[in-house]
DNA sequence: TCACGGATGTTCTTTTTTGTTCGTATTCTC
DNA sequence: GAGAATACGAACAAAAAAGAACATCCGTGA
């Protein structure tokens, strides 16, 4: 047994159970835990694996646990709202999007489509953009939340700025039943209405989980908004603003 | 049993089972270690296998694509070069990342550091990086590359201008033996000489696949840098450069 | 037959890996 | 929160493997 073998077959352990203890290792394999430590921290290293007190686990789930989890959150509700998004964006269009898990689905939906030049300020949404050969993808300047890969700050809102594009594809954290558009992070905001004012049509998708959620920054109203897609008929203080000022409703 | 005949049945065997011992192979075709290795060796030498200590593996059989391929091929020698590199860096430190397949596992190596705060114009190292909580990560704007996510333009260089940081680390795509460096791309050249420009330091990366090989743009010279990082000892010609303008040589 | 070159074996040194020991750090139990 | 049990990393020793240098074998062609 060579040291290569054992560590690719520590690696498959864990991978397979989600974490392997040292003296499972060490019964297994027949030799000193000494050697399985210099085993585990060699991978640990190579960030294969994490390494725990009397073990090691995976290294993927326990890092972004936040993040990957409201990714998977909804992801059937978002993928519809995607689809149906994506139908009104013709091939060749010019697009902004911004940041949110929602606008990363829909970025997975354009896909599809051809010769889309992008903008945006979401680190994921330009990885998995860049894939396709004919989109023409721009990304927005500044520094970038470890959380989520977004991108904000002043720079960024001066750079997106540069742009005038047709479409705008907001994602949003929450919406006040009174159509008040909210968001966390206050430079975020100042990026999404930058995004609004260049567009020549603003695109706001939401999941119903969104509805009545409380933010702390006001981004702008509803009424901004010139198409709104969302999973579920939204509450009727909000099928009211939507009307009122002509914002079409789609529901997935 | 020639030798040609013996190596082709030691490559089956490795397909076969994915990994072979030299004890295995010594025994079952009776010759001392030493020729094994020898054939081991000449195998490896020729990309058929991978080489590791007490044995050898099949050299690659997942994933395809022309990047893919490009970020597999000698990674080993890639990872050395890193591992070599992020030693002179410390915790705290300030650095521009460019682009390239080597840097970005040099990325990938300084997961392991502390509160770096490093700018770049590689999606890929930005997405790399911004898993880690206490680095500040700052990406440059511009349009993105589709076949290797780096960030490319004017508006780059101008971006990657407003700051002055302590480590420039550059990937190289080609080193002529006159000492000139080499890129495809002029735009991607232009973002590497504002680098260079900005930092206090600068960290050269480039395996020995890039010594000779020829590319349009001229870079620099490799006089630039402060610290040269490769895994093979470079050609004479280099080797005097390197000598005469101080740059410090490191092979991994 | 004999010189030649490639392949293999032998021997020795260096490098890598593993085991051992011991002091320190972490976790658990009461 | 104190003390015991366990886990950890560092340093050293032993074992295994690798590499280099040289000797030997074996087939080929002059």
């Amino acid at each position: 047994m060579t040291q290569r073998r054992r560590q690719d077959l520590i690696l498959e352990k864990v991978q397979a159970s989600g974490f392997v203890t040292i003296d499972e290792l060490v019964s297994h394999f027949q030799v000193t835990p000494q050697t399985i430590r210099r085993d585990l921290n060699q991978l640990a290293q190579a960030n294969k694996l994490r390494r725990h007190h009397g073990g090691a686990g995976v290294e993927s789930s326990t890092e972004n646990t936040a993040y990957q989890a409201r990714k998977i959150m909804d992801l059937e509700a978002k993928e519809k709202i995607a689809q149906q998004l994506v139908k009104i964006i013709p091939d060749g269009a010019s697009l902004f999007i911004n940041i949110g898990t929602t606008t990363e689905t829909i970025a997975r939906a354009l896909l599809n489509h051809n010769n889309l030049r992008i903008v945006t300020n979401n680190l994921h949404v330009a990885s998995i953009l860049c894939a396709k050969e004919d989109f023409t993808i721009i990304v927005a300047g500044g520094e970038v939340r470890n959380r989520d890969g977004g991108i904000v700050g002043e720079a960024t809102r001066d750079f997106i700025n540069q742009f005038q594009m047709d479409f705008g594809i907001i994602g949003i954290s929450g919406i006040h039943s009174d159509g008040t558009l909210l968001d966390f992070d206050y430079r975020e905001v100042r990026v999404a209405q930058t995004i609004i004012a260049n567009s020549r049509q603003v695109l706001l998708a939401a999941d119903h989980s969104k509805f009545g959620r409380n933010a702390m920054v006001r981004l702008g109203k509803i009424a901004q908004a010139d198409h709104f897609f969302t999973d579920q008929v939204p509450p009727a203080e909000i099928r009211q603003q939507l009307i009122d000022h002509q914002v079409e409703l789609h529901i997935a």
